[in-house]
DNA sequence: GTGAAAGCGCTAACAG
DNA sequence: CTGTTAGCGCTTTCAC
């Protein structure tokens, strides 16, 4: 009943364009089938096929197609990395965190970044699905709930790092304890008149968690909440001015707790430049933990995320997730932040 | 003649997973192709039809699967980047360009980090070959010659960014002339003991440029070379023993030029540690340019590198060599460095 | 153990 | 303008 149709032939102009499976299968005399199987060694092939395959596949320099295999399998075997700011280290730390744990699992990295715009976070994603990737990383996550049902829609497993959010699996850290740990250390050195500052790249869901921290430490400690909004390149050029009020005058702040070390280093330049000393006039507390906190010039008193450990249990959920799926609940990580304490903190100038 | 199959019954289970073409093409009475026509709005459909698609597409919320367009193509819309230490803002910077630029051609980004080491490379570069990436920017090349003609016979594109390599397109900044202008303006200064320091993450290719570019300099003025390995940390933790040697005793070099801003703002941090003012006692002149060196506390001499502009034209280079293969020539672009003078170089010690 | 056949979802000639 | 017919290179039942 079955035509035979035209020979296969298989390999038309040979010479052409990499080899194929089919080519594979030609030269070492046996099926499509059994160079597939040997080449993911699955299962049942004699000793002496696989070794005339293997040979096959090396004169010829045969490399499997992953697009093919991407068809076939309805996805890629890549995940998709979305980051607000590549530019701040502590992003570009934890996306390298996770390329090598995805990379470790056979996974291949596609990097996104949004520059903090929801509309590029919508667009980006869009192209992960079409691309296929079988799930997405978000380290940064605007919360837009709608992309989270689209993304439920279609079953792909997402997890959220270093951003908290109940919808989604995620593991961060603890963002309110966080702010109450640098509150603590400030309020024990004898500030009061305390300030949070936040900035555009930081998004929303992070900055409420760390700023309702940050009040409900002050008032414990029945203190007025202020809020500093500071767009501040690392060298702390724009917005000096009006930082510069902040700090000046009868009811100055004696402290900032800023929503990132990126900012906290920002503000360190603009208030130096404005006249005012960190820490001897102002007392400043970083969030995050990068390394060049560290460096004996900038010295900052911060709030460390355990960024390493939280990227690389962020791959494996989401591998976990990928490899099975199905598995009920809600999973969410909340690790522990550390203060560290440098020399941008210091007793309030009354105090001295 | 044609005997037709079984009847390809259009949607088999419906309601499971993802519409196809085939289930846009069925709903709205057209066949594959004029789906296939309109989505990508390929030449003449009618607007009728045109409509009819559209909506069918709208209510089925079909996306085409990149995966079956990517077979089909034999490649995907993707390139790679390969970058040595995404830990350092100044690639970071980097990629976070690359990927814009890239974005906005139509293509996704897979990074690929290395951590310096060229196994690392090449096993990525394979990954990335496997995944049919339509082109590969390197950023930290090792220089391994038997990769570039490994890629030059499967026929990808390959552009080497801010790395110069003789036998692929490249687009990097002037090492040499950027030493050069480095000890120059030691030269100025008035220093004569002027070390080179390079570590780890450095690339040979790199390190030899910006050496000889130094040792030129140095040789000009009839001065002697010096050598510094320096594996530092940002914070300058390590390294700092042999380091306190070379700017000590009699004959104790007065400035240091370093292979990047990190080692550089690590080196600070490490002669500070062990006694040695910047720039009172040694100057220091890093190379790249990355934000952090105007902070003011910081305030790093330094070459700059036109990053942004040299990720862009490597994009477009890169695009360029993909959307029309075959064209002939290496093509390479050489941009200029550009000394910024701040606070960590200053006359030697003697001279005051 | 190995192979034949049937697709994965799309694009690409050609016909009409 | 629209449809038909072949694949892209691989995996996958299911026979042998």
């Amino acid at each position: 009943v079955t035509r035979r149709r035209s020979p296969p032939e298989p390999s038309p102009g040979w010479a052409s364009s990499r080899p194929t499976i089919q080519d594979v299968a030609a030269l070492s005399n046996v099926s499509k089938t059994t160079v597939s199987n040997v080449i993911r060694d699955s299962g049942r092939v004699s000793d002496a096929t696989r070794r005339r395959v293997l040979d096959a596949v090396e004169t010829l320099g045969f490399r499997p197609s992953g697009l093919a295999r991407n068809l076939v399998s309805r996805h890629a075997t890549t995940i998709g990395v979305v980051v607000g700011d590549l530019s701040n280290t502590f992003y570009a730390e934890l996306v390298r965190v996770i390329e090598r744990g995805a990379s470790r699992l056979g996974y291949t990295t596609m990097v996104c970044n949004t520059d903090g715009h929801p509309e590029l976070e919508t667009a980006r994603i869009e192209t992960l699905l079409e691309q296929g990737v079988s799930g997405i990383a978000m380290l940064q996550f605007s919360g837009d709930g709608a992309l989270l049902d689209e993304l439920a829609a279609v079953r792909l497993p997402v997890v959220v790092v270093s951003c908290w959010d109940d919808r989604a699996d995620c593991v961060a850290v603890d963002d309110v304890a966080g702010m109450q740990l640098a509150v603590e250390h400030l309020f024990e050195l004898g500030h009061e008149r305390i300030a949070y500052a936040t900035g555009p790249l930081v998004e929303d869901a992070t900055h409420a968690a760390r700023f309702s921290g940050y009040r409900e430490a002050m008032v414990l400690h029945g203190l007025q909440t202020r809020l500093v909004d500071a767009a501040l390149a690392p060298d702390g050029v724009a917005g000096a001015a009006p930082l510069a009020d902040a700090v000046r005058g009868e009811d100055a702040v004696t402290a900032i707790v800023t929503a990132n070390d990126l900012m906290a280093i920002g503000l360190i330049a603009a208030l130096e430049r404005s006249g005012a000393r960190v820490p001897d006039d102002v007392s400043i507390v970083g969030f995050d933990g990068i390394s060049l906190g560290a460096h004996s010039r900038i010295s900052l008193t911060t709030i460390a995320q355990p960024s390493a450990r939280m990227a690389q249990q962020g791959v494996e959920l989401l591998v976990r997730r990928i490899t099975s799926p199905g598995e009920p609940g809600l999973q969410q990580v909340r690790l522990d932040p550390e203060l560290i304490r440098r020399g941008s903190t210091a007793p309030p100038p009354g105090a001295r």
